[in-house]
Order: structure tokens, then sequence, then C-alpha cells
DNA sequence: GTCTATATCCTGATAGAC
DNA sequence: GTCTATCAGGATATAGAC
């Protein structure tokens, strides 16, 4: 399925992600990717033959190069702190520069998500999709050296991590009116943000010398 | 604006509830929700001027009843162990029931969500949104207490336990092939959840006897 | 490969009779 | 209040000339 492309595939390829991380697919109008690009509606479909077969390859990509922006966070011989540290940061990073990348993503499960099902499992398939499973093999380790407490199960670990990056991207349009008083754009928000999640994470945030 | 609502506009509520739910704000047509209310179109918008003011009113009564429901986890004088383990709980029975909310109001967000913020901003104006602050305030006074450790900001945690809560629900669809050995509809694993994202983050995963 | 013009379909909304 | 028939607009996709 990837196969090299033309320049200009690959530019209307740009052009076609940008408008759909925007607009979402329903918001998308093929005449504005093609305006954008350039070109006009027929040249759209004389490259790609339906606003479906383009919106799964950008998909596709997104979700590859997601994964494998990732996958840096995991290093051998690596204590646990380090590698969460590192994944934390990782993960808004590209979530940063892909803002719209998580709605994009959890739209595309709400309608049903066969697009979204089938890339993946296409994904897990072909390489594995190493990242869930490598996050997963740290944590068993670091749990074998003793440097964190045993859990029931790590995925529910992994579930909650995921859970506290990718949300704040998904709620910051009504964040603001709910707390006014915070700058949600600010990149000290995120840094805090990467930092107290480690924090409350690791370490929890009971007082432990006070309630022993 | 939240008025008592006759016999039949009230099913017709229901029945719209369900298809919104179901199929989002663009995959829903009013057609099928006049046929499963049966009646026809042109009733729909004769009670119901338009298809966005019929969304908005349930987008409304969706997200109150939410709010509400999660506005009895906060009782004076509890401690905050049991405050968090029953927001916890309130939290996860309620999209139990409603499995489709989260991806409901996220697909909103994606797709521009002006009509979530504006309904957001007229609940906050309204009944001022007690929930979120009530759970900040909770925060601080157990901070004061000694029983948690203090914290730069309250808010980050709140987005951290609420993104740990919601996250499970949004990637359901796709978490079965990605980890095919675990049965994630299961009520032992939503119960699991719970304990262990209270676990998580109140005391942390690090082994404080083993590292100092 | 490129463009114009158009086919085809679908949807929200309404007019108007009963 | 209820229904049928229809309008008006917007979207994807393609036919066909160059």
């Amino acid at each position: 399925m990837i196969k090299s492309l033309g320049q200009k595939e690959d530019h209307i390829l740009q052009i076609a992600m940008q408008v759909f991380l925007e607009k979402g697919w329903h918001g998308t109008r093929m005449q504005e990717i093609a305006d954008r690009a350039g070109i006009n509606k027929a040249m759209l479909h004389y490259y790609f033959r339906s606003k479906e077969r383009l919106y799964t390859t950008i998909l596709e990509k997104l979700f590859i190069r997601f994964m494998n922006s990732l996958a840096d966070s995991f290093k051998p011989g690596q204590d646990f702190a380090t590698t969460l540290r590192t994944f934390l940061d990782r993960f808004h990073d590209h979530l940063l520069q892909n803002p719209n990348l998580p709605l994009f993503i959890v739209r595309e499960l709400s309608e049903g998500g066969k697009i979204v099902k089938r890339v993946v499992e296409q994904v897990v398939n072909q390489q594995g999709l190493r990242t869930p499973q490598m996050m997963i093999n740290e944590f068993k380790h670091a749990q074998k050296r003793g440097e964190i407490i045993p859990i029931e199960e790590p995925v529910q670990f992994l579930l909650t991590v995921i859970g506290a990056c990718v949300y704040f991207f998904l709620a910051k349009p009504i964040l603001n009116p709910v707390f006014p008083e915070i700058d949600f754009d600010s990149p000290q928000f995120i840094e805090q943000r990467k930092k107290l999640i480690f924090e409350h994470l690791y370490l929890g945030i009971k007082n432990r010398e006070k309630n022993p």
C-alpha cells in the first residue's frame, strides 16, 4: 500500500492533509483541497479516485508517523522514569505540531471508525504496532528491577498515560470558557503539563509523611 | 431555555437523542429521526424549527445531566481519597450507561464545535458549571489539611483524571486489535480501571522502599 | 494531463391542502 | 396539527473537449 508517489501527488497529499486536519472528513470539500493545491476538482479525482481513498491514505500516513515519533522514547537500559518522561515529551510535542490529530482520529472512531480500524489492523499486521507493546515491556522490566511497584494490569496504566496526554488536546476548545483564568495555549502550560503528569502518575499525590 | 415539553415533544426528543448520539451532527438525517419517531419530516420541523435547534436542545440536556451526575461526588467533610474514588465511580458508571457520549461530544468539537462551545458557555453562565470548580476546591482543601502534597496547578490534575476516564471510552473501538488478549467490555475491566486510576494517581507507582 | 460543464444525488426546509 | 410534494442549495464524481 505504501508506494512512492510522484512529486505532484505528494504535494496534493500535503495540502489535503492540512485541510482534513483542519476541517475533518465532513467539513472538508474536495473543492477546497483543489483550490489550495492550485488544481481543480477533476484533477483531484484523476489522481485519487475518491474522497475516501484520499482520506484513507492520509490517515495511514498520520498514524504511522505518530507511532514512529513515539517509538523513539524506548531505549534499552533506560530507567522507567526517564522513559516515561521522554514519552510524555514526545507525545506532547507531536500533538503540538499536529493539534488536530487527536480530534481527527477520534472523529473517525465516532463515525464507526471503519477506516481507522482498517488502518490500525493493517499497521498492526504490518509492523506489529510495536509502540504500545514496547511501553508494556518497559513497564514489566521496571517492575522486575524494583523501580516501580507491581501493577495488576500494565495496559491500564498505559491507558491512563495516553488519556492524560490526549484529553487536553481534545478538550482545549471548551476549556477556556470553563477556566477563563488559565492560558491553555501558552508553552508554559504544556511544559507544566508534561512535568505534572509525570509527577502525579509516578510519585502520586498522597502526602506520605503526614498520612502513613 | 429549559421549558417543560409536551409528551410528544419529549418522545421525539428521546428518539432524536438516540440518533444524534449514534450518528453525530452530520451523520444524522432529519428523515431518520422522523421515521424512528413515527412522524414525518414536516412535523419534525413543526415542533423544532430546525436541525440545529433540535441538536442544541439535546446537547444541553446531555451535558447538564452528565455534570449533575458527577456533582454528587462532592460531599463536605469527606476526605479527598473518598471524593476521588466516588468521582471515578460516577464518571465510569455514567459513561457505561451513555457509551456514545464521549465520542459524541468530541466529534462535535472536531467539526468546529461551535454549538458545543455555545452550550458550554451558556451552561457556565447559567449555573456556574460548579462541577469542575468543586473538584478544584476539594483539591485545595485536601492540600491545606495535609492529606495530599502541594500541587502547582490543580487544573492539571483534574485534566489528567478526566483524561484517564474518558480516553478509554474513546479508544475502545481500536483497543481490541492492539490488545487482543484483553476483554475491554467486561465489567471486571471497568472495575479494575476505577481502582487502578485511583491507585496510580493517588499513590503513584514508584517503589519508595527500594528507591528512596 | 488538464480543464469546463454537467450529471446525479442527497438533505434541510417549506408551501399549501386537509 | 398533520401530511404530500417540492424547492433550493450543495456535494461528489464524471463526460468529453483540448
